[in-house]
DNA sequence: TTTGCACCTGCATTTTTTTGCAATAAGCAT
DNA sequence: ATGCTTATTGCAAAAAAATGCAGGTGCAAA
């Protein structure tokens, strides 16, 4: 795994170990399409190390959370989702009724992130931003009386 | 409760029913502070019916969020919230460090919703939004290089 | 009022997530 | 290399959340 030799790095420089276990977990979720869960997550690593136990999935994915490696999106329907930080900075809006997400540049939050930051000093996290909807699909079907 | 009649109104008119239980469970969260969680839901309802089942909270919180009478929040902490939705639209800022949440008028939403229905048809829900971050306060440890 | 049907509830159970603990091992300093 | 300190792991057990089901009940239509 050579392509993870700074981010072994950053959990090093942070008092926190770089085990087997650890860089099978980062590597599953970076090297997912994009989203994943913690049974894939785990499916993921048992190929490689079958003994792993579900609990160290938890507490590693809880570790590189903290670290900022990788962010945790809740969607609408219930899941929950992991997803590799890397230098694709992007935000997710999730549509309450059919559960699809679509992603979006974080250039559209550029305006409204500095004026929290110049009236409140508050700092936003693109990276963790998953805002919740209705998409164009959905709205017209509401619209129309589809629905409710 | 005679100031629940629209909202009794909401629940009937949707193909589901006003239960005591659900009645119960929807004023401990509209007469609460703001945000509550199941635990203080569960205990509040028990002070009127005591043998509330705690799978029928999450049952009938799981249905007035679908309603959309209520918001569900996922704290940095990992605790969840549940507020009312009533016309005092806001959403939320909340700190990655130590857990804060302000409340912040949605007029800062506006341009960048508009943006987003404009460019992607996708509505935004402003009474579900929170957004987590840097509070001033930790943004400025973290600077003086006081925590990491 | 009475009836009928679909929704709801309580309870038991299952599934998911978190936690305590003893053994292990990462990584730093000899 | 070797030893120390302390984070981390696997396992078991606990806690939290979701689900199946049989009986109960809201409520709309007679
Ligand atoms: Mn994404
Ligand atoms: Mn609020
Ligand atoms: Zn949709
Ligand atoms: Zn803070």
């Amino acid at each position: 795994m050579s392509c993870e030799t700074d981010t072994i790095e950053t959990v090093r420089n942070s008092d926190q170990r770089m085990t087997p276990q650890r860089l099978l977990v980062l590597s599953a979720i970076r090297h997912s399409g994009e989203h994943i869960n913690i049974n894939q997550i785990h499916a993921q690593v048992k190929k490689a190390y079958p003994i792993i136990n579900i609990s160290t999935i938890y507490r590693n994915v809880a570790v590189l959370k903290e670290l900022r490696l990788i962010s945790e999106t809740y969607k609408t329907d219930g899941e929950t989702l992991y997803e590799w930080i890397g230098d694709h900075t992007h935000m997710h809006m999730m549509c309450r009724d059919c559960n699809d997400m679509i992603e979006i540049d974080d250039k559209y939050l550029d305006s409204f992130k500095k004026d929290i930051r110049d009236d409140f000093g508050f700092n936003i996290d693109i990276d963790h931003l998953a805002i919740s909807g209705l998409c164009k699909p959905c709205k017209q079907l509401e619209q129309v009386g589809y629905d409710n």
